[in-house]
DNA sequence: CCAAAAGTGTTTCTACTACACCCATGA
DNA sequence: TCATGGGTGTAGTAGAAACACTTTTGG
């Protein structure tokens, strides 16, 4: 065996996106149980070494369900992450010694990116804290976990514009029309005149108007709407570009 | 250490196409030289594993200049493939025996896309052979390379689609309407009027009209064209959407 | 002359944009 | 009654699509 090729350990992480009421991208972190060292609480983005016989795949579906609770997430790969560099400083190495108990020399991880309504409840059975932070407010984070999160934000973004639909997954399941423009704006960045978007938005027949509108608003109340997937599915629009 | 987390090793395996003169979007396999076992002629994608300091787009872009001897090539990565069964079949394994001097359980590998002029010099410092296939001409690949292909295929044109300048890394320096009207045709499937396209085509500043024509066509010769990458980057155009 | 493709012009249609206007609700 | 946002209508415009027409070349 040529002595420079190397045997690394693979890892999946876990970009976690959420849409708050106050219209901020969020997004979820972790704290792990910290069974003796008090001082290193550790906030990351959820992730595990891969199993031996697992799929990478499996391996971010496991995380999200160990995460939330939730079995079957909506998840993309985007990146393979493998700067021999990644984990190079002092509690990163300290770190990985104390969570799987061995001297690990490097791990390349792929990241994943989900989405998660924010009103959902959060179940994990595997850390003992998870909170969700916006993403102006994410603070630093080991390995290249920020580079990580800043790559995903452009991730998500051709996401949305390649498959519209996947952006009711972070809104309740009845919305406003503003709420959803809120939400557009927020990952499209470029300029839209809320009364074309929703003339536009209330032009297609898998966005359903329902009785019910909003209450205690200090102005006209907004009506609410739900995403039909059944309906999006077979016309397979591609209406906003 | 948990037993059932995995030390792994680590591969990149490179999708490079080509565009021919018969209009076919082709893909550059390669056969290594066989030593002894002169049976085991293995055609497969050009990749490596990775050096212990080394980054996957490192690594892919050291395998592109082993393949064709071009230093600096367009290269994206895409999509990591993971599959525990992926190397599985008897002679996988044995190749990965003789290849590597060792037994290897299991390789994971992260794909990446390339593209080459097909009139460009291959000048391979590492393979004794290196080959254009056009895509519905591909062999039985081993491992999961034809599956690394078949989705490199889907990847080829969403990158189009995002970056339209890079269409041309695939037409020679000087190429005629018709050639970018055939190779796009290739890539996005949807119908499009040439008589529109060209229209379209010689409206953009950065596509610069030549002197030179064509010669010995038994219809009117066509004007050849260049591609003004400074030009397209200074209006950073996503002028075909 | 014809066939074939280059290249240009014209018309139609669709879809986005900008913006005017009325509606509903709480303070 | 005013402010705020909900919701609808209309007119203007840019660009895509459909297609007719002229040009150039070889046979």
């Amino acid at each position: 065996m040529k002595p420079n090729f190397i045997h690394t350990y693979v890892s999946v992480d876990c970009v976690v996106f959420g849409f708050d009421y106050e219209n901020r991208l969020n997004i979820l972190l972790v704290q792990k149980h910290d069974e003796d060292d008090s001082e290193k609480k550790q906030i990351k983005l959820p992730g595990s070494l891969i199993f031996s016989e697992e799929d990478v795949d499996d391996a971010a579906q496991r995380v999200l369900h160990e995460l939330t609770g939730i079995k079957k997430m909506v998840l993309k790969q985007f990146k393979c992450f493998a700067d021999p560099m990644r984990a190079s400083n002092e509690s990163d190495i300290k770190w990985m010694g104390t969570e799987y108990k061995h001297d690990i020399d490097r791990i390349i991880t792929v990241a994943y990116l989900s989405l998660c309504k924010i009103d959902h409840k959060i179940n994990s059975s595997k850390y003992s804290t998870v909170d969700w932070y916006p993403i102006d407010e994410v603070p630093a984070l080991p390995f290249d976990h920020n580079k990580i999160i800043k790559e995903s934000l452009v991730e998500i973004r051709k996401w949305i514009e390649s498959d519209f639909s996947i952006i009711f997954e972070l809104l309740p399941k009845k919305f406003t029309i503003r709420q959803l423009y809120q939400l557009y704006s927020a990952l499209s960045e470029k300029y839209i005149d809320i009364k074309n978007f929703h003339k536009k938005i209330s032009s297609f027949n898998y966005i359903i108007p329902l009785e019910e509108i909003e209450k205690n608003v200090s102005h006209r109340a907004a009506r609410y709407y739900k995403f039909d997937a059944k309906i999006f599915k077979k016309n397979n629009s591609k209406l906003i570009k």
